[in-house]
DNA sequence: CACGGCTATGACATCGGTGTCATGACATCG
DNA sequence: CGATGTCATGACACCGATGTCATAGCCGTG
């Protein structure tokens, strides 16, 4: 491969003179500069960014750890929205900065992370950001302190900057979306209580009923996923919370799902008892996984977790704090989503004297 | 960042003789060598690839492009097996191998590849890795001589070292293992002859038949799918080829499909034909899409297209070109995958005198 | 005891760019 | 006309590793 040395001997003129023909830094006579432009085109001459970082100090480079390569697609079966979603946020917010991005999957082993992180190092990446599936802790090994770290989709107890989403406003706009529509008895089949997104949008949830004067009813509130959950439990937990809230003597208008998978299954669980979507019963998913709500019939209204946004926010903030224009947040950053209306949910006729207690529809 | 000399310095050793603790490239007394480890340790000292890179002119580095990870799992909806599962098997293979996978995305974009390529070559990579969606001719814009470059999943007419699907051998095992399983009029109803592939499998589905002595019906093979289908237009294509075949006076007992998703459209209209599957007619599909084979009832039986393997197979020819192992082959390297027997296919009656014509099953 | 051979270590140059400073050729101005 | 300033260019050092070569100390051997 040609060097700058090379180069300048060819057009006759010293390295550092080629260097400013590169770089556009002072003044080149134009007679000087075609010679030496011409001599890189013939020579096929590239720069080299190892001799450049080496000099500069900086390396162009960040660094990306994630399990959403080597795990999707085949996970999809058993979780929510693919996290590849936020890579791609990511990629395409790396994009316009100049700088190269270093993937490195971990196939799903954490006890790789500290050698992927030693590798980055390595690298002199000048940041570094780490992608979770889905809302949850995280604890990683400590890196070099020069080095930025964000975390998207997850957080820590040593205040790392970290972007999640805004489950409990999620859940908020979904049921004023629905609370909208009319519906007053809105039963809510939740996720496993150990995700960490559970508790947030149980309390969007009852904020959001609250707001709009409706009494909490406890027994509209069942979770409905067990972790691990293999298919045939998961089925079968799933079955027992549906049939426990339509039996209730004042049955939902509408069910919310934890995600839209669990929504997913609910169609064709009630569709085996006679029920029909959306006329007999509303039905509302989380996560806005497209291809489920936009293939499923009718299409599902869903709460879209705003995973790009994520991986896009996540990605300004480390480029900012990489040159210095942003300060490390103290608290998670949070990125709501809309809800994606689908033909699940029903328009019901409001009585007249309800009308005031509708709550606020858009966030 | 800590540097050599700073650890030197802690260690009261010279650069140099840290630099042989580090490689253990030569004898070093076991006291200097615990003055010099207890220093790196203290000072987190990590040693950079690029003043490496610089020293030995070797990169460390391989480049992937693909537009495997800003195109899944959008797509999904309407194309075979996901390219990321080639991805997969490239990252498995590399992770032996010590080299520092570079990842760019094309985002669908062909125009960027020059762009990607550039900045690769400044970042001195030693090979480079080309993935296409499906099976199908490309041509790259030239890469650097020195560069060794491979193409996963796709070939181009300059010669250039590639890794192909036997897609050939792959219809040929198909429906060999249909004959094995008594049927004789096997239609075909194939992918767009658009395809690549699409011919290589018809002569595949010929070939086996011919070799089970079973004479080729024109009227069994139908291309059933038409370029940049949306979706209406291409479920009515499917449902008047299968129409046009189930109506032929000597129906077929089993029907090939161009690919998974195809089948699964398939299971669709049969059903609502009030065709019994596989009962009343048995299916096989192509790509061996876990996600769709094993969810559908009955479970596919389906060839497989081995991506990952072809990902696993470009590397170790990849990492085998650049330390001088392997020869850059003339002709692509065809990867062949196996059947995944799934319960669409229906064992038939074979009648005693046709025993002697049953073909080979396995490749 | 002198010399060759081996061990452990260090000095120095080098890889490919670029920052710093110097310098030669002109132009400008009092 | 000489002093000063500007423009275009080059010499040189440096970034952080490591290959090459040199050398000091020690051993064994004739």
């Amino acid at each position: 491969m040609a060097t700058i040395y090379d180069v300048a001997r060819a057009a006759g003129v010293s390295p550092k003179t080629v260097s400013r023909v590169l770089n556009g830094d002072a003044p080149v006579k134009k007679h000087t500069k075609d010679a030496v432009n011409k001599a890189i085109a013939e020579l096929g001459y590239v720069p080299s960014t190892a001799a450049r970082a080496m000099r500069s100090n900086k390396s162009g480079l960040v660094g990306l750890i994630t399990g959403a390569i080597s795990l999707s697609p085949n996970r999809s079966e058993n979780s929510g929205l693919p996290d590849l979603y936020i890579v791609q946020g990511i990629q395409r917010a790396m994009e316009a900065s100049g700088k190269t991005l270093l993937i490195a999957d971990t196939g799903g082993q954490m006890d790789r992370v500290p050698q992927l992180i030693r590798t980055f190092e390595e690298h002199r990446v000048e940041g570094l950001l780490y992608v979770a599936d889905h809302h949850r802790e995280v604890s990683l090994p400590p890196v070099s302190p020069s080095t930025k770290l964000v975390l998207a989709n997850c957080f820590d107890h040593q205040g790392t900057p970290s972007i999640l989403p805004n489950d409990y406003q999620g859940q908020v706009n979904l049921v004023n979306s629905l609370i909208a529509k009319g519906h007053r008895r809105i039963a809510y089949l939740s996720l496993s209580t150990h995700h960490e997104a559970t508790s947030l949008r149980i309390s969007g949830y009852k904020d959001a009923l609250s707001s709009a004067k409706i009494e909490f009813d406890p027994n509209l509130l069942v979770p409905a996923e067990i972790e691990n959950s293999d298919d045939d439990a998961g089925v079968q937990l799933l079955w027992d919370a549906i049939d426990r809230v339509l039996s209730l003597p004042e049955p939902p208008t509408v069910i919310c799902f934890g995600n839209d998978r669990m929504a997913m299954r609910a169609y064709g669980i009630l569709r085996s008892r006679g029920v029909s979507l959306p006329d007999d019963l509303s039905v509302a998913g989380y996560d806005g996984h497209r291809l489920i709500t936009d293939t499923l019939y009718p299409t599902l209204t869903s709460a879209e977790l705003p995973y790009a946004a994520i991986g896009i926010r996540a990605t300004e903030l480390l480029l900012g704090m990489i040159n210095g224009t942003a300060e490390a947040p103290t608290d998670p950053i949070l990125v709501g989503g809309p809800v994606n209306p689908g033909s699940s949910v029903k328009d019901l006729p409001t009585p007249i004297t309800k009308l005031s207690s509708i709550g606020r529809t858009t966030l």
